[in-house]
DNA sequence: CGGCATCCGGGAAGATACTG
DNA sequence: CAGTATCTTCCCGGATGCCG
């Protein structure tokens, strides 16, 4: 029961330092990710970060809320659930994840292919959108993600992402996995669809133009 | 003697969680700090990391070698010596530290009073400089710190750092908390001076522009 | 089920001493 | 000066159990 454990210091007066100390544990820049699209629930943290244990999480919560990154709220009854929300200032975090995450796909040794969080892939829509190709598409997309739904925006060369449902051109239905093999990989939507793994609900041009806009930075020369 | 331990992985293909494999393990992320301003040997990173443990830092370089951040060289003889220097996209890192420091500094609990490394304090110049504040300026500095010596130039609203001394109007000697306290704090030269802080060797009136061109973002609230 | 405490094993980080 | 070897300490991850 040691409460006022400090975490350990850098000493350093230096803001990355800083950082570090704030979200620089295990697993704290991930939950920050979660927490991108609106407050989350203890358990649906856990969907989203495979991996983390449940005594790491309540840590790593209480962590961030010292630090003032997140609140914990509790919802208005009936629903008296208990949520953890980013603050205004934590929701600032969100630049340190989109640069920290387009650097690290230059690594030679990013493997694409290993599982995807729902706002992982939001997060990957943000951090990857390439305005200049969006220029001539105004559109709104569904994406409908196991029980996660999020609204996609793309107009003015700009995108906007966040949870919920709207009217929109389509409805996307499927895996994270689906999505990237869609928008990052050469897979065609036809072949997703006959394999199942991805249904498409309304126009399709919107998709198949969607998929265009999102572009992963080139490879760092390996070693 | 495990040359293939295989950093914890958190089996994720976001970008974000890759990052942090790379740079995401204590220390990692500030030795490319020290790094940032070109090659350093050994035990220079140890003093620039004040804290940091002799096995530790072995460690790192060799996980950052590994990973394709840094490369060791050796300088050619006489002065045969070995060095650490990023590679091309190691150097990119720079963008994620900045970042993540101006994030940070708006923390509540941020320290500016503890101590600060010659790399930091220039790297904070690069994080924290005010184009706009820049646009009636032209002038070059010689910064001395210790046995660190930096060229700093401002033209045409942008700033550049680089080791090494160069022709320039003024040359600062001091330690970093001085040069801190004068760029960051309400500190006036004439006190540092007086203090025996820092010595200023040549245009007085460039280095009062100078503390003038860099703004700390301000606080987020407190919880 | 959500949240949190507790115990335990393994491994990473810190401190110190030591070597070429 | 540039690391290596060793020992201790502490964090992380997993399992279990309590309580609302």
């Amino acid at each position: 029961m040691k409460l006022d454990k400090i975490t350990r210091s850098y000493d350093d007066a230096c803001g990355t330092a800083h950082a570090l100390e704030l979200i620089g544990d295990r697993w704290a820049l991930l939950i920050a990710r979660e927490l991108m699209f609106g407050p989350r629930r203890f358990g649906e943290l856990r969907v989203g970060l495979p991996g983390i244990s449940a005594n790491v999480l309540t840590q790593r919560l209480a962590e961030l809320e010292r630090s003032g990154i997140l609140m914990r709220r509790k919802l208005p009854p009936p629903a008296s659930v208990q949520v953890y929300e980013l603050t205004p200032w934590g929701y600032e975090a969100e630049e340190v994840i989109k640069i920290a995450g387009r650097w690290a796909a230059r690594s030679p040794a990013h493997d694409p292919t290993r599982p995807l969080s729902a706002a992982s892939l939001m997060m990957s829509f943000r951090t990857m959108f390439d305005a200049e190709r969006a220029t001539d598409l105004a559109s709104t997309l569904n994406f409908v993600i196991g029980a996660d739904r999020f609204v996609v925006t793309v107009a003015d060369g700009r995108l906007a992402v966040e949870r919920g449902e709207g009217e929109a051109e389509v409805t996307l239905t499927g895996s994270t996995s689906a999505f990237v093999a869609a928008v990052y990989g050469d897979v065609s939507l036809r072949v997703l669809e006959a394999e199942g793994a991805l249904a498409i609900a309304g126009e399709r041009s919107v998709v198949e133009q969607f998929t265009t806009l999102f572009a992963l930075p080139s490879k760092a020369a390996p070693v």
